[in-house]
DNA sequence: GCAAGGTC
């Protein structure tokens, strides 16, 4: 039995109006009329507001309700729900899909038709982006079913205030299709990738390795750990570097920083320190200027987020827990937002008032609303559909549920004052002194006006003081030679992933939160506090995709992904186009991991098995810089170089450039850039050509003049993407030797020898060919060997007894790879995926015969 | 038992 009632007693022609949301129906509701009735629908959450409007000068009864987000949902059908029956590559490839409405949203359904049936007119009020547009031909849909001849438009919106209303209804347009079709695209592209790889991952591993979650795939998810691994790899990988620098003290205890900071080079700084020492400097600069500190930019959902996680300890998932709460009991407004600009239609002085009998920042309020008041800053993301997160309804702290509720709730209210305040201002003072040739300096802050620091208690701006000079004052100075070391990077924090996933396009403002807290579902990453960690399953399931050369958790493959819905929203291509293409690519990948599926068990065993403490590790210690990941170095974890020093040597001491060019003895010129070099005397009387510039790190000169090199025995030859040296490396993984580039993991460069050759060893001499070093090899017991030649040439297509070819890099069109010799690959540069896939590389000899047609190859 | 996107 129909227990819906509602009232259809008016001959005027009645419009049925749909938002997204309750919250948002009834905001229109309240903006059209106060007097509008309310009434109960099938939905308990989705009421019906009725009232009378003049639209387009014809007298009307608005109807405006809700739905509750999408109204239908993908699926594969039942016969495809065992999971061991189907072939993942029928899952992403062939299975038909059905869209339906979802079970949980038959009331809607129910609620539309009825309501449908009734009005002439159908107003669609979804939000106003890509998903809203879905929705909105959802609605179309059922209300067609129902009334055939509804007379259907679109409202755009930029926020649900009385000017923006009014203008969307004088101004109304029609639903967009291809929006649509690019929402409808990436659900079928999502679920056929998610479910076919999850199976495949799920069936292969969790059984094998007695694992308690699935091992699911998504094109979200997955990145979002790839960023988690990566810093972790960083970490383990990295190795402290020392540093000199030199320090300048008054007799005033005011230590002046160095201008060239700190050098790499110890001979370089004692020579400068040795140049500039003495007891006295010169006050060269004393600068004054007014600075200020900017407030900051209304708050979006994504910052919200990192805010809470940062400056509350609560997590992104909680966070918007705790804010959609505070939205359902109308002290908030609508906490998912892209938007960071107000609107200027929102009147920000009643939001003020609001706040004005505030017990901790009424006056603070009232003050803004009397002479301190500055508009907002405009950012620059507007999702046309919500404003930033405000406040609505004051709240004192015994008010809130609890602690962390008060907590988000004053985050929120102490942003948007500091929004609505003026930029704190200071005076800043630099002082510079001369030592000879050396500069040091030092800069004070004094704060003149704290406005925004006032209220908003997250962020700080420390007062220093500095001496009271003139410029030209001779000042007593205490020189002092020091030593330091670069530190390793920071462990990832929360509020650092989101600003990443947000940066790559991972996720959108409502889900980013939700793909961090799936990643520790699936017991890929742990969060301590706010530092998030992979766990040795989560390294093992990345590390094997990258050990095997697919890019599975690089966060372009979503960029990708984005870039295409992009085309058919801009109805530049087909939906159809688009899925077929991403599914057939993916389609090559999937069968690629099926042919691999015993080295991925191999892979990712090796890789658990070498972790095994791993988790345990975690526990005990968050950062002590010791390798644990095997990181296809071995012993050789010393060559990586630390993420402070990803620059070279010649661009760290830049300054450099401008020492003096004297030196102790008669200088030589810089082999490389022709600089004059300085001469230096060691402990044990050598003397040292020292490049100013550092290209030339030490150079020995015998007694004779003879330049003897002391570079690197290690060294290989230059690294074609880098510049460094490539060095002998040891995979642990598969026990072999492989040449790889001395700035892992900056860069990934490498060259793979065929399996037949057990390790390498440098001699010393060169091909007479390149002029490479040449290496000896050491062959597998059981190959056969045949080649003549005792020394071997390994610089990439310098011979072809050993064939060798640079590794791909992933971000580049380069179309050389690694392996053996075979057809020049072509790579459009389209969808760079996997750029390893028709390279059948060593570790997949049984089926390098076996060569499949590259697919972006031409023809 | 699969994804990601809405929303409650």
């Amino acid at each position: 039995m129909n227990n819906f009632k509602t009232s259809t007693k008016s001959d005027k022609i009645k419009v049925l109006n749909v938002a997204e949301k309750p919250s948002v129906a009834r905001s229109i509701a309240n903006v059209l009329s106060k007097d509008h009735r309310i009434e109960e629908t099938k939905s308990p959450f989705n009421k019906l507001f009725k009232l009378d409007y003049r639209l387009k000068d014809v007298e009307v009864e608005m109807w405006i309700t809700s739905v509750t987000g999408h109204l239908k949902s993908l699926k594969y059908p039942q016969k495809y729900q065992s999971w061991e029956k189907w072939d993942p590559i029928i899952i992403l490839k062939e299975a038909e899909i059905e869209n339906n409405i979802s079970t949980d949203k038959q009331n809607l359904e129910l609620n539309l038709k009825n309501f449908a049936s009734i009005c002439n007119r159908l107003i669609l009020w979804l939000d106003c982006d890509r998903e809203g547009e879905n929705i909105a031909f959802e609605v179309m849909e059922v209300c067609r079913e129902a009334n055939p001849n509804i007379q259907v438009n679109r409202a755009h919106f930029s926020a649900v205030t009385y000017v923006d209303v009014r203008r969307a209804l004088d101004t109304l347009k029609y639903p967009d299709q291809n929006l649509s079709n690019s929402v409808i695209a990436r659900q079928e592209i999502d679920l056929r990738i998610g479910a076919s790889f999850t199976r495949f991952q799920t069936l292969l591993l969790q059984k094998q390795f007695n694992l308690s979650s699935i091992v699911s795939y998504g094109p979200c998810q997955i990145p979002t750990l790839g960023f988690v691994v990566q810093r972790q790899k960083e970490i383990d990988s990295f190795v402290k570097e020392q540093f000199w620098f030199i320090q300048s003290e008054d007799d005033q205890k005011c230590i002046y920083n160095w201008d060239r900071t700190h050098l790499f080079d110890e001979f370089i700084v004692a020579l400068l320190f040795e140049r500039c020492y003495q007891e006295s400097a010169t006050v060269i600069n004393v600068q004054q200027k007014d600075v200020q500190k900017w407030k900051p930019y209304p708050l979006c959902t994504i910052e919200f987020e990192k805010l809470a996680s940062k400056k509350l300890r609560i997590s992104a998932h909680k966070a918007m827990e705790l804010a959609e709460r505070l939205y359902n009991k109308g002290y908030i407004s609508y906490p998912r937002t892209e938007t960071n600009k107000f609107p200027p239609t929102i009147n920000l002085q009643t939001i003020i008032r609001d706040q004005q009998n505030h017990p901790v920042w009424g006056e603070y309020a009232t003050n803004l609303l009397n002479f301190a008041f500055e508009y907002p800053k405009a950012g620059n993301k507007d999702d046309k559909a919500h404003p930033p997160i405000h406040p609505v309804k004051m709240m004192i702290e015994n008010e809130a549920q609890n602690k962390q509720e008060w907590d988000v709730y004053q985050l929120i209210t102490r942003h948007f004052l500091a929004c609505c305040s003026k930029n704190a201002k200071g005076s800043e003072t630099t002082i510079t002194l001369q030592i000879n040739d050396e500069t040091f300096s030092k800069s004070g802050l004094v704060i003149k006006e704290k406005n925004y620091l006032e209220i908003y208690i997250y962020e700080e701006w420390s007062q220093s003081q500095v001496p009271n000079y003139q410029q030209g004052d001779s000042i007593k100075i205490k020189l002092t030679l020091q030593k330091g070391s670069t530190s390793p990077p920071k462990p990832m924090t929360e509020a650092e992933l989101i600003g990443l996933m947000d940066k790559n396009g991972i996720g959108t403002d409502a889900t980013i939160h939700e793909h961090i807290n799936t990643i520790q579902d699936r017991e890929y990453a742990t969060k301590r506090g706010q530092i998030i960690k992979p766990t040795k399953i989560g390294l093992a399931l990345v590390e094997s995709y990258e050990i095997l050369g697919f890019t599975l958790h690089q966060p372009f493959l979503r960029a990708v992904m984005e870039q295409r819905m992009n085309e058919v929203a801009l109805g530049k291509k087909e939906k159809s186009q688009i899925v077929q293409a991403t599914i057939n690519e993916m389609t090559i990948i999937l069968k690629q991991l099926q042919e691999k599926q015993n080295l991925i068990i191999k892979t990712f065993g090796s890789y658990l098995e070498a972790l095994k403490n791993y988790d345990e590790d975690n526990d005990n210690d968050d950062n002590n810089n010791q390798p644990r990941i095997p990181l296809d170095e071995g012993e050789e974890t010393t060559q990586n170089q630390p993420k402070a020093n990803k620059k070279t040597r010649n661009q760290r001491n830049k300054k450099s450039d401008e020492l003096p060019k004297n030196s102790i003895l008669p200088p030589s010129i810089c082999q490389f850039c022709n600089s004059l070099c300085v001469t230096n005397k060691q402990l044990n009387g050598k003397l040292i050509q020292i490049c100013p510039k550092l290209c030339q790190i030490q150079e020995d000169i015998n007694q004779n003049g003879h330049h003897q090199s002391t570079q690197n025995k290690d060294n290989c030859f230059q690294c074609n993407l880098c510049q460094n040296f490539m060095k002998i490396r040891y995979s642990k993984i598969k026990k072999t030797n492989f040449l790889g580039c001395s700035s892992y993991p900056q860069c990934n460069q490498a060259i793979f020898l065929p399996d037949t050759v057990k390790s390498i060893k440098l001699i010393d001499k060169k091909c007479t060919k390149c002029g490479s070093p040449l290496f000896s090899l050491q062959f597998n017991e059981n190959y056969n060997q045949v080649h003549q030649a005792s020394f071997f040439c390994l610089f990439p297509g310098c011979q072809f007894i050993i064939k060798t070819d640079w590794k791909q890099n992933k971000d580049s069109n380069q179309t050389s790879f690694v392996g053996k010799q075979q057809n020049k690959v072509e790579n459009t540069g389209k969808y760079p995926f996997n750029p390893h896939q028709q390279n059948k590389n060593f570790y997949n000899k049984e089926k390098s015969n076996n060569q499949q047609k590259f697919p972006y190859q031409k023809n």
